[in-house]
DNA sequence: CAATATCAGAACAGGTCTGTTGCGTTCCGC
DNA sequence: GCGGAACGCAACAGACCTGTTCTGATATTG
């Protein structure tokens, strides 16, 4: 008997996994909480029976667990001529991912829920937060290094008056013409120049 | 029979209404959800028998609502000589708001659930957001007049900058460690300056 | 074909929340 | 002191969710 031997019996369909996590999606985007969302609910905008979610997940956590690992990908990087341009494109991308309402909606509810979901909560900061915040670190400090950035900034802080923006509109659901390319140049625009009259 | 006369019968204990908000704000906080805080749970953490809930609250909405004005306070106004300390001023009052554990986790809890409450979102809007707003306009307006500030900036624009770094801890719930004056005179240098460095 | 694991659908007990009703008690104005 | 209203406490039916169990049907391996 090998362990990657098939084992007897009927194969589970592929799709109810994807259909459950669509469902919680689609519900979480429509004004549902993590915790009030309810399998019964699930199972029926899935269009699966409740039996086949129980068979997958033993609780209500392990299915977001994978909706969150569904809404994940790992950011890609650039190689601009400049961290100014760096910073743009990776703002922009994040901008992208806010313009995703369904991916906005669940981790709006998921920071609303902290408290109760303490492990979704720190994989969503392990998995999604951390990594993207290093690039941007890496892309801040290689600005600093090649005397296009003050060295004396301080490069957490410069990185969070970046993103802070984007979040903002992210947690308030204010997403509606928000243009990714415009809004990230804008922003790094005006951080890079500073609002101080030129006499003043 | 005047409209001030008092009704006969015993009067309304002044204590219930201001536990029901108490209980409201300390259940929230500890991480239940707009739905999903039940008026047993509320009367049980308020002392009050659940009759007197529904004897002042039609709905759960209405009891939410005084919640909401419980937790705003119009802002002051200041009048430093500098735009630049008078947005600071205001930056450090915002995050002393957000430091208010409870309001931060009922503000946090509302937007998550903004589709369900409409009403509570919209007077939170109306009666908490555009008025603060608008006072932060009126200060980067009055920069740009006496020539402290660029002429060319989008008063709107610089506003969100200023205050989304603020917004987004409060959305994270990342608050500890933030001091409202240093963090808000950080802020206010950071864009007042630019990260650009000088020859460059 | 036999064994096995999935599927949808239905049922069940146990729990919670809601909205309402009833009871006796306490407070307040007249 | 009397009526009226709010009080706490308890009960109720109706609805929902959970976790488990059963059915009969279907798919897959050996």
């Amino acid at each position: 008997m090998q362990p990657s031997e098939r084992p007897a019996g009927r194969q589970r369909d592929p799709r109810t996994q994807a259909a459950a996590v669509e469902a919680v999606l689609d519900l979480i985007s429509e004004g549902a909480t993590l915790s009030g969302l309810s399998l019964v609910t699930i199972a029926e905008r899935a269009g699966v029976s409740r039996n086949s979610l129980y068979r997958r997940w033993k609780t209500k956590d392990d299915l977001y667990l994978d909706v969150l690992a569904a809404i994940n990908q790992s950011p890609p990087t650039f190689d601009s001529p400049t961290a100014r341009e760096d910073l743009a494109a990776h703002l922009a991308i994040l901008i992208e991912r806010t313009l995703n309402t369904r991916a906005s909606s669940m981790l709006r509810a998921l920071l609303a829920e902290a408290r109760a979901f303490p492990e979704l909560h720190r994989r969503y900061f392990a998995e999604i937060v951390t990594p993207r915040r290093e690039v941007m670190y890496r892309i801040i400090r290689r600005g600093i290094a090649t005397g296009e950035i003050r060295p004396d900034v301080d490069v957490a802080f410069v990185n969070e008056m970046l993103v802070a923006p984007i979040l903002a509109r992210m947690s308030s659901g204010a997403t509606e013409g928000l243009d990714p390319d415009k809004a990230s140049r804008r922003i790094v625009e005006l951080l890079y120049d500073g609002i101080q009259a030129a006499g003043a």
